[in-house]
DNA sequence: CTTATTTTTTAGATTAGACTAAAAATAAAT
DNA sequence: ATTTATTTTTAGTCTAATCTAAAAAATAAG
């Protein structure tokens, strides 16, 4: 498996929430910042080994090996992701590019001690799922911020966008995984909020409240 | 600078050292598992960019700029072996295949907070000197056991032969880098020595003491 | 100083992955 | 139901890295 081919399968892998009866070869192309022409060869290649099923027009679907082998890759860049900010010190916001590079290493006994080095982390430094030995991905039961109504409040768990722009952003107004938030104010013209995270009172932009992910507590 | 040219120019590297007036073709080839015909391919390549000097037939010498890029690939395969070694639960005899891997992991604070991460280490679980930052690579004083007298002794600091097979070997006779060593005869027939480790005395042959390096200890 | 051997380079093919330009199939709009 | 627009595929080219087979240069032998 080449790294290119593990990149087209883990773009599939991601694109499959949105387009559930099969990936266009434009969107395939989109992700991989390619060409369609380019993407139609690899979908061929892709298919000749069975790692997606594909009939000409008619989109991409992972068939099991192929998304077997998309969630190895994506537990590999979750699991380097934690070790870069857990271990050295990289914050959220620059470990993507280098866990690109790392996530197509390969030794299965590289990975299981990274594992267990970092003590069998659940989630990743943006609260996404590292999927497990086995390829389970435990699905976290999380809310986006903009849909709380004013009063409720939980804990910060993840972002949608995982952008150095927009974790920067985060990081400039004290915004962490694992603090507690609460929504004050709801603005209907511009769909701003207001909200209290930690001891701070803060309003945020819609392009904000509709990027945070919150575990509701009551 | 793509892998595989990362790949020839270590090879060039550590063959320099034996080819002082020019590295051949065939040397390069062999040492890179390949055909000579691909190893002209490459020289060409790297001649192009200046990373090798290189006249038809004169065989190939490394350029400033190309013995630093060789060095830093160096030190950070050396720097990953002693992770995999010191932090995770590899033996020395498991961590040269995948640091040919990681060694081209594109990084500079990785590879900076590697380094930190570890304590700043000074030499690789086979007792390699690891590069400094600005390239320097602090030669470490050492003898090759056969060269010992009868009665001299000193500490194991090093591995010639970095094989599985040989390190496998060293295990099982419990012998590991810094342990003290020390001659108590030498059988000239087939050049075996009687040799005390730690402990325990037992007979290398020729072929273990012509691969293990001592720094002697009068 | 020729001839033979070894080493190195060239010529031509192949594969993965990408591109541009053009053709073909599908979907959308009159 | 045609025409128009969009999407997808094909055809042909390119580059990096490899290979085999053959030619050319350098070395070694007689
Ligand atoms: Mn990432
Ligand atoms: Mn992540
Ligand atoms: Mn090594
Ligand atoms: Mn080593």
């Amino acid at each position: 498996m080449t790294l290119s081919e593990e990149n087209y399968l883990k773009a599939i892998f991601h694109l499959e929430k949105k387009y559930t009866k099969g990936v266009p070869t434009n969107a395939i192309a989109e992700e991989m910042d390619t060409k369609a022409s380019s993407a139609t060869d690899m979908i061929k290649r892709l298919s000749e080994k069975d790692l997606i099923a594909y009939k000409p027009y008619q989109g991409a679907k992972l068939t099991k090996e192929g998304s077997a082998h998309a969630v190895k890759v994506i537990r590999k860049h979750r699991l380097w992701e934690s070790f870069l900010v857990d271990k050295l010190d990289f914050s959220w916001d620059e470990v993507h590019e280098v866990a690109e590079q790392l996530e197509h290493i390969k030794s299965e006994k590289l990975i299981k001690e990274l594992d267990k080095f970092l003590g069998y982390p659940k989630t990743d430094p943006h609260g996404d799922p590292i999927p497990d030995e086995n390829g389970k991905i435990h699905r976290i039961e999380k809310t986006i911020l903009s849909k709380l109504e004013v009063g409720q409040g939980g804990v910060c768990i993840g972002v949608k966008d995982s952008s150095s722009a927009f974790l920067k952003y985060l990081d400039k107004h004290h915004i962490s995984l694992g603090k507690s938030i609460k929504v004050l104010g709801k603005e209907s013209f511009d769909n701003s909020m207001l909200v209290k995270v930690g001891e701070d009172e803060l309003t945020l932009s819609s392009l904000v409240s509709t990027n945070l992910y919150i575990k509701i507590v009551k």
